[in-house]
DNA sequence: CCGGATTGTAATCCGTTCGTAACCCCGCAT
DNA sequence: ATGCGGGGTTACGAACGGATTACAATCCGG
């Protein structure tokens, strides 16, 4: 659960956005005053930290500075929350480190959404395509197979991919062509055959599940059914 | 330089962001309606995208949704710009994947600013990254291996600093250029073997671990996998 | 303005991978 | 049984991709 630090004087705001921020399942830690942010800050560690501009006691800049200099909180995403709307002060929120400027008044639906904004995080994680197993690793390029790597050339991960996006969904063998090989290459259909026994090799050592399906007649699927040991 | 792709109908708006874009040090590629916008993007590869949502021919939202869905462009930041000011809109705008969401008129100077937020980089990365005896210096530009310093060239430094902040992410020779060279060098892609061979000149020393990882028909990666002694 | 360091390209070498053709095998319909 | 259509399997030459070397162009400090 992430936690975020919210410092605004306001008393009706501040529980108004309390409120709002624990119905969506985060926790709140804050002050209404400006003194004590830094220190609740460095002993509570938000996961993001809402800040007024303008509090009875000191500067949401300030703070916001001072936060930006300390090494354990530098990177934890800052909001301003104020009612000083000039361009000048949006420029000044912005250019201090804050990742975000909100006008009040504000919506608070766009208040949560932009914090999930950054929750979401920059960081593209690496997606894994999964399924009894097997393993596939897109950012990685990499294959594991009940915990062991299966080494596979580039044309046979890009195939085994293609079907673990789209498990159990029929493909024809020219429609893997144009997604694996390319609408521009020129490539015999009977190619994806071979291409299918090489993963086979590699993926179905026997007893295992059998991970990709042959369909008479109409082409080839990844094998979604909980792919156990075929009893035939 | 930081490349990004503007894509507004309005072709005084349109002039307006390009002419400030490109003054603050930006190279700018965009087009006037949203019917290429995919195309242009996934050729150019910028590295932020400003959106209008209203677009003649096709909805910004949708370019959005497509933008996300390809596993090239999904980690590029999108900023909506925008007339649509309702709640509703902001909200469907920052949940579908928006980095940002600002509504017309706005204030240039503040567009700036949220875009330079954006590259001010998300990354709170440490300034230290670490790998087996392998260590890299951001601030200092220096590189230790087992206590020794390495003497590297500042582009075998970029290079080795893009790859070991995200250690185990396989990256094509263009992804390499495009970070480590930049968007407007014209540079051919063979050029990266090169700098990989010089870094592992430089840091493979025989018999230690293999740090760069040659991924085959992917690009390269760096070996976050326990890179100890190839025992083989 | 010189000389070394750095940068990027071109060319070569070599193992791996690619794609095809040919053949085999199985199930099915006649 | 027999022929046929479609998938499985094998083998092989061609093409590719990556490592490496050599070299020209450029940068930079003295």
């Amino acid at each position: 659960m992430k936690k975020i630090a919210l410092i605004e004087d306001d008393q009706d705001l501040y529980s108004l956005i309390q409120y709002n921020l624990e119905k969506e399942g985060f926790a709140v830690v804050g002050l209404q005053t400006g003194k004590g942010a830094l220190e609740l800050c460095r002993r509570e560690r938000p996961d993001l930290i809402i800040l007024d501009i303008m509090l009875p006691d000191s500067s949401g800049l300030e703070i916001c500075k001072a936060l930006r200099a300390d090494p354990d909180l530098g990177g934890v995403p800052v909001l301003f929350l104020t009612a000083r709307a000039s361009e000048a002060d949006r420029i000044v929120g912005l250019e201090l480190g804050a990742n975000d400027y909100i006008v009040k008044p504000f919506f608070v639906r766009e208040l949560i959404a932009r914090i999930k904004v950054h929750f979401r995080g920059p960081a593209p994680v690496s997606k894994l395509l999964k399924c009894a197993g097997l393993e596939l690793d897109r950012a990685r390029c990499r294959v594991h197979l009940a915990g062991q790597e299966v080494s596979l050339t580039a044309t046979e991960f890009r195939l085994l991919e293609f079907l673990m996006s789209r498990p159990g969904v029929v493909f024809s063998r020219q429609q893997l062509l144009d997604a694996v090989w390319g609408h521009d290459r020129a490539v015999t259909d009977r190619t994806v055959d071979v291409y299918v026994l090489r993963l086979r090799q590699k993926i179905e050592n026997e007893g295992g599940p059998a991970f990709i399906r042959s369909v008479r007649g109409f082409g080839y699927s990844f094998n979604s059914e909980a792919p156990r040991e075929q009893l035939q």
